[in-house]
DNA sequence: CTAAGTCCTCGAGCTACTAGAGCTTCAAGC
DNA sequence: GCTTGAAGCTCTAGTAGCTCGAGGACTTAG
């Protein structure tokens, strides 16, 4: 173990992601495999560091796990063209925005429903009747 | 099985749900169980057709399975007030306003990233620097 | 009676973690 | 050197809400 090495507890620290997570992120080959220390206990580089803080952007812009594989392999092909990378975000974008509509429809529909109800009993409650509309 | 009843592919088709998730709602207590053939199959009554587009538009806005349960449970009591369910509606609402409003920032995070990015080289992508970025 | 179509159950798989049990290792203080 | 408490380890299972597949049984038209 070297003198910039760190123990789990201090990357989860350092990058703000739970010890667990990083675990995690080791198994299903996020992270690469951390070094041991003789009684097994893992210890992460400064590249470490570097890769988990990468991942964790991704994931809080949204990239699913196996899009922050293939932004992690290009981000390692520092002579490749970034098109893939663009391509990428450009088609988590359109996913975003069409998510947003979605969820802007459904707003609607909830305002609506919500307005629409004077209270009183169930029976002539506005919402529950839309619920249960046949169209 | 009588005459206006359904076997299982009649109630997909008439609901729009498809066959296994109609078997999962009844195993999860969403929907009554169905009434049995001699030969074990399912048939369902005109009742069930209602309760299964009453769940449906449930879930398309958005409602967990546990909320529909509890609209379910209120949409029975014909005499109660509808107060829980305006209750449950409008939290619903501001979840999906919370939702939104992350995704739009989500939105303009990766519009930035994007717009940054002038083609050329990963070493020079501003897309993988955003990614990799400490803050 | 047969064949095609539909249905049955059971178990596993998906995403991306998260939590817990039961045990081991490490490091600081005495 | 010893103790002790924090931190680490592995493994398993659980979360939401379905969805799919295997292997077999039922139903119904011809």
């Amino acid at each position: 173990m070297r003198q910039s090495d760190l123990r789990i507890g201090d990357l989860a620290r350092h990058t703000g992601v739970g010890v667990a997570t990083i675990r995690y992120y080791g198994d299903v080959g996020l992270l690469p495999e951390a070094g041991r220390s003789e009684g097994g206990q893992r210890h992460y580089r400064p590249s470490h560091v570097e890769r988990l803080m990468f991942i964790k952007h991704c994931r809080e812009l949204g990239f699913s796990q196996d899009n922050v594989r293939m932004l992690l392999t290009q981000a390692d092909q520092s002579d490749a063209s970034c098109e893939d990378v663009a391509r990428l975000a450009k088609e988590h974008l359109e996913a975003v925005r069409k998510k947003l509509t979605a969820l802007q429809a459904l707003e609607m529909s909830l305002e609506d429903m919500i307005h629409a109800c004077r209270g009183g009993r169930i029976q002539n409650c506005r919402i529950i009747e839309a619920l249960a509309a046949n169209e």
